[in-house]
DNA sequence: TATAATCCGACAATTCCTATCGGAAATATA
DNA sequence: TATATTTCCGATAGGAATTGTCGGATTATA
């Protein structure tokens, strides 16, 4: 429906990799980049939202790098996908108030009710997806592919 | 969550405006865009769109215009938001798979169960909401505020 | 100290959304 | 038929958001 953005996948991805190798120690943003074909400077600034978010911990200087905070079991996409929009996506700045219209405002406030049940209902989805959610999905995928190169 | 474009909501706008005359005969653009605050030229490519995608119905000519195709209890809102995106959004056109690394088509295999669900639950909110669940609504927050008036 | 890594702000490039425009086609009315 | 009206359609401009790059500051390791 409403567009995915590329950061939002490549701070999945990011994360995923972190979970699969959870407890084995710091890992570089740039080692993370390469593998997941992600830009290592826009990669950078994504694991720095997600240390803002709280999703990830970050060590600096040499052997530094990034470790999930909590086990791939505990980290849903809701949470990946909050850390990006900043903490305070809230409810409509002042500042956007003033270029609408009267009527723009009377109008919101009918819809207001709708949008807050489409995000509840896409917020609930992504809840109950985590990164071992998908980690599993991965392997069920490997397997079901596997097979086919030994024929 | 992710956001809603502002060519969503004039469309809902301007359907709901066709609504509230439902069998008054076919409604101008130019009155529609006047009323709801909408720029005329952009709401004429709007309701262009809603006409491919089976929303209205358009009479050229003078004394012309745009009539529901349905009556509003018939009109979700999901049938507005897929008309907008054109039919055919379905599934990665070609020409965007070349831009993308093979790793990144595997990336999206793994996240594509994931972006159904989110999808297919805001479809179903959105099919759960009419043009007279709208008005219905309308109707009820006028007559809560009418009465502040009168103090 | 030298090296390695994150951090941070600025900004360039690109894409998407919003909006405008000119004129063609169709229709009603006189 | 002539005229006015209105939708139709493509092109494109303007602006905002997204994507991506860069330089250097800061922090840590060795």
């Amino acid at each position: 429906m409403f567009k995915i953005p590329l950061k939002v996948r490549y701070a999945i991805f990011a994360t995923l990799d972190l979970a699969l190798r959870y407890g084995e120690g710091p890992i570089k943003a740039k080692i993370i980049a390469h593998r997941q074909s992600i830009p290592t400077r826009f990669l950078e600034q994504i694991l720095h939202a997600l240390k803002q978010g709280g999703v990830v911990e970050s060590l600096r200087g040499a052997q530094g790098g990034y470790v999930l905070r909590s086990p791939p079991s505990q980290v849903s996409l809701i949470s990946i996908v909050e850390a990006l929009n900043g903490s305070t996506e809230s409810n409509v700045p002042d500042a956007e108030m003033n270029g609408h219209s009267l009527r723009h405002l009377q109008q919101e406030s009918l819809l207001s009710t709708t949008w807050e049940r489409v995000r509840q209902a896409e917020r609930e989805v992504l809840q109950s997806v985590t990164l071992e959610t998908l980690i599993e999905q991965h392997r069920q995928i490997e397997q079901t592919r596997a097979p086919m190169y030994h024929i």
